[in-house]
DNA sequence: GCGTCCAGGTCTACC
DNA sequence: GGTAGACCTGGACGC
């Protein structure tokens, strides 16, 4: 799959956690990333990914030889999961008139990893909430390999479907979701009963305020879930505030004292509606030594 | 090994 | 509109 000048795999790999939860896995020695994929059909298709300077090398694995059809949708899923389509050149642009942001378009950041839907990102965010980030992936990991298709050794992420046949109890004691299972469930209901098409936010025409109040009207989406998803959906206005970001923010910018939000807020303001990518990346900026040359 | 405390976002009830 | 308490789990800590 060709890649856009700049595109750097390995930084967007790294651009925040989600290459470290299921049914992603990352290979250091190999500098690849693997992660099962479910097409329409059903069918899972093991993919493992590598970065070339102009292209990202797939290498497919099926229990079935793949049509041209499959092939193209997995390619579909995998430019969706890498950006490889997003235009960023507006926000290099204005991260060159800056000169502490001019690194992130010489250095080609800003592409942040999702999942293979808005589901799938919309789920695992409501799991990093209110827990530490062993209990996300413990509760993502457990979604897969207790309800996600299989191949071989491989969990897909599973469907809507999959997850609203369950029951608050199987969430609660296999999943170990906790109190987030009721919120899970009614979600994953209203999206496979058709009544919430959140795929369709990828594209929405909302402002991205209006997106904002229809993510935030999920049980179980609160400001900074809304805010990161809004990110993963190319939404750059609100800076999703969490605890580990703050910490940073405080370090960075007043010795590790404390500040009021509003306080955070103020300084990115003039950043305009990319203001949320330019803070991730600020807050992230030593994550440039996990760099390779792709 | 056991008990206690704390951190982590969101929801709900209450003022 | 703002605030307090509950929700649940894993990890840290003290004994």
């Amino acid at each position: 799959m060709r890649t856009p000048p700049r595109f750097r795999f390995w930084r967007t790999v790294h651009s925040h956690g989600w290459s470290s939860l299921a049914p992603f896995e990352i290979d250091r020695d190999t500098r690849s990333l693997g992660v099962a994929l479910r097409i329409a059909n059903g069918t899972v298709v093991h993919c493992s990914l590598r970065g070339g300077p102009h292209a990202i090398i797939a290498a497919l694995t099926s229990k079935n030889p793949l049509r041209n059809d499959e092939r193209d949708e997995i390619r579909r899923q995998i430019a969706g999961i890498l950006r490889v389509d997003d235009d960023l050149s507006e926000f290099y642009a204005e991260s060159r008139r800056y000169r502490k942001y001019r690194w992130i378009a010489t250095s080609g950041a800003g592409r942040l990893m999702r999942a293979g839907s808005v589901f799938e990102d919309a789920v695992k965010m409501m799991c990093t909430t209110n827990c530490s980030w062993s209990l996300t992936q413990a509760m993502v990991r457990n979604l897969s390999l207790e309800l996600g298709d299989r191949l071989e050794g491989f969990a897909a992420f599973p469907t809507a479907s999959a997850i609203a046949q369950t029951t608050e109890l199987f969430l609660r004691k296999k999943i170990r979701a906790g109190y987030r299972s009721p919120y899970l469930l009614e979600f994953a209901r209203r999206v496979a009963s058709g009544a919430l098409d959140v795929e369709g936010w990828r594209h929405s025409n909302l402002g991205t305020g209006d997106l904002y109040e229809q993510v935030t009207s999920v049980k179980g989406m609160g400001p900074y879930a809304a805010g990161n998803l809004l990110r993963l959906l190319g939404r750059y206005d609100y800076l999703a505030l969490d605890s580990w970001v703050r910490k940073q923010y405080y370090a960075k910018y007043h010795g590790g004292r404390k500040v009021r939000d509003e306080t955070i807020e103020r300084r990115y303001e003039p950043l305009g509606p990319w203001r949320g990518l330019f803070f991730w990346l600020d807050m992230t900026r030593e994550w440039l030594a996990l760099e390779s040359p792709f």
